[in-house]
RNA sequence: GCCCCCAUCGUCUAGUCUGGUCUAGGACACAGGCCUUUCAAGCCUGGUACAUGGGUUCAAAUCCCGUUGGGGGCACCA
């Protein structure tokens, strides 16, 4: 039997990490077993619809690289894969329910729904339907006025989950609701929806987030009286926020989106996220992952069962882990649109430029943790400076005088070199240093502070190389400029 | 309020099913050190956890029960 599994979403908003990582979970298991993964939008609420939301869904994914093998824009054997479309089939399936007296037309008013529901809950009883209309006569509600029709659910007995990950979960009937089934509004809710799709498309294990095992006896009850065998249901921890609650929009800013802005790679997300709530074991240690491997060694029924907390700042190393594992290639391009959208280079990269860049890459590669840290870490490469206030420029342990010396002496030495790179200059700067009485560390850092208007930077002669001998000796000479009216006020006071 | 799920370092987790090799292992973060032109990266070192009470057993993080704690669910939302 082939594996087939889906990502049923409803198009009200952004996808957050915690949905995602349920459909990491999903699209895994259905790779490793050369199953499908199917996507399909659940839009069976039209008061919460957002009009982009299904692209933005299908990005995220996209960007993830968790490609689906049917869905609404691919088609599919079983399609459609948009409920809104299917209509007519969840009619069908409530109507075929009501010949079969297992449910029921209902044309209770919601203010009196409201009303029962508040009369529960004040007598610390479950806020449930009362069944007013349950055991009214089959003409009592007319097909064409409006009503709801409602899941005729046992009165005494229980109901037993197979789990998957949790074993046998079993429920009390008297406490789960007549559940509504068809909407006045012709829409089916999702409980008849997902089972009535998961049967007809033959989906064979629905992973999901825990938040829905208190409805799943609902569910096992309409495939019990649809006369369908149900799916393995395998029911995974939700993902919380710092705060130790459910991720929800509310929450910190953690759509899919977001995190593409942030910098971060999709590799690395990807690999956090399978890691969160799931571990190899079994003595193997590992947390870096590529997708590959992650394919052939997930494994569904060694996901953890308790609710995992997301923190950032794992997911900070291993995208900074991710980085240094790219080629420099590689990342050049991840590099080159961060670069382009904070107008630090042109579209499309002129060759001289190019040079630069990939110059760059090797210098920022390991200091980089997101993508976007690249920007302060170059950002004096392409802009002007704003120079350093004036004691922020003495070297360490320095005088005024000797900084102006030192400034000097590198200028007269870089003008004069015969090419203006990188390990050319390592060498003669030493030199210098060694020259002017000077450890390396104290000169270099003159030079890093005037050249870059940063006291961190990263190694700073593959930066000047970058920058160039004009630039580099127009700084220089700036800063000089700006020790020298230090100098002046000084004496001034002095005077 | 009622129902359900869960419980190992601050966080993610290994170990739990198949009790002993666990004075509980790894990773992130944190602290100290080495390296070093700054910052990173890398390497070394360190501290921090089996929620609690009771069983069962020669022996329990591991099995059972209670308690506590956390989370989720109880819609004409998914």
């Amino acid at each position: 039997m082939t594996v087939r599994v889906r990502f049923a979403p409803s198009p009200t908003g952004h996808p957050h990490i915690g949905n995602i990582r349920t459909v990491v979970f999903n699209w895994l298991f259905a790779r490793q077993n050369n199953g499908k993964f199917i996507l399909r939008i659940e839009d069976t609420d039209r008061t919460r619809y957002v009009e982009d939301a299904v692209k933005v869904i299908t990005d995220s994914l996209t960007w993830l690289g968790l490609d689906w093998d049917e869905g609404p824009d691919k088609g599919g054997p079983y399609g459609p894969y948009t409920q809104s479309k299917r209509l007519d089939i969840y009619r069908e399936k409530a109507e075929e329910l009501v010949a079969k007296g297992l449910a029921y037309r209902c044309n209770c008013k919601p203010e009196r729904l409201e009303k029962i529901r508040e009369e529960n809950l004040a007598k610390g009883l479950n806020p449930m339907y009362d069944r007013h209309c349950r055991d009214l006569p089959p003409d009592a509600v007319a097909p064409n006025e409006p009503h709801v029709i409602r899941l005729k659910v046992p009165l005494e007995g229980t109901t037993t989950v197979h789990d998957e990950l949790k074993g046998d979960v079993t429920f009390d009937n008297t406490q789960i609701n007549d559940q509504i089934l068809l909407k006045t509004d012709g829409f089916p809710t999702y409980h008849l929806a997902v089972v009535v799709d998961d049967h007809m498309m033959d989906i064979t294990h629905i992973i999901r987030a825990d938040e829905w095992l208190p409805s799943t006896p609902k569910h096992v009850m309409l495939y019990e009286a649809f006369g369908w065998e149900p799916p393995i249901f395998i029911h995974v921890p939700l993902v919380l926020g710092q705060d130790g609650k459910k991720l929800s929009k509310r929450h910190g800013a953690v759509s899919i989106a977001d995190f593409h802005r942030q910098g971060y790679l999709p590799e690395a997300v990807f690999n956090f996220l399978s890691l969160l709530g799931w571990s190899p074991g079994e003595g193997d240690e590992q947390e870096i992952f590529t997708r590959e491997e992650l394919i052939e060694r997930f494994d569904i029924e060694r996901v953890n069962l308790a609710p995992a907390v997301f923190a950032y700042d794992k997911l900070d190393w291993m995208n900074g882990v991710h980085i240094r594992n790219m080629s420099e290639e590689d990342l050049l391009h991840k590099l080159i649109p961060v670069w382009q959208e904070v107008g630090f280079i042109s579209t499309p990269v002129q060759a001289e430029m190019l040079r630069k860049l990939e110059k760059l890459v090797p210098l920022v590669q390991e200091r980089l943790k997101t993508v976007r840290d690249v920007i302060p870490l170059t950002d004096f490469v392409f802009t002007d400076i704003e120079m350093l206030p004036a004691e922020e420029l003495i070297g360490k342990k320095m005088t005024v005088e000797q900084s102006i010396e030192a400034l000097q002496k590198t200028q007269a030495l870089l003008a004069t070199l015969v090419n203006f790179d990188d390990k050319e200059m390592e060498q003669p700067m030493r030199d210098l240093a060694t020259e002017l009485g000077l450890k390396a560390g104290q000169l270099f850092t003159i030079v890093r502070n005037a050249v870059t208007a940063k006291t961190v930077t990263p190694p700073l002669f593959g930066l000047l190389e970058v920058i160039g001998r004009e630039t580099t000796l127009r700084r220089l000479e700036q800063a000089e400029e700006t020790l020298k009216s230090l100098l002046d006020s000084q004496a001034e006071v002095t005077d």
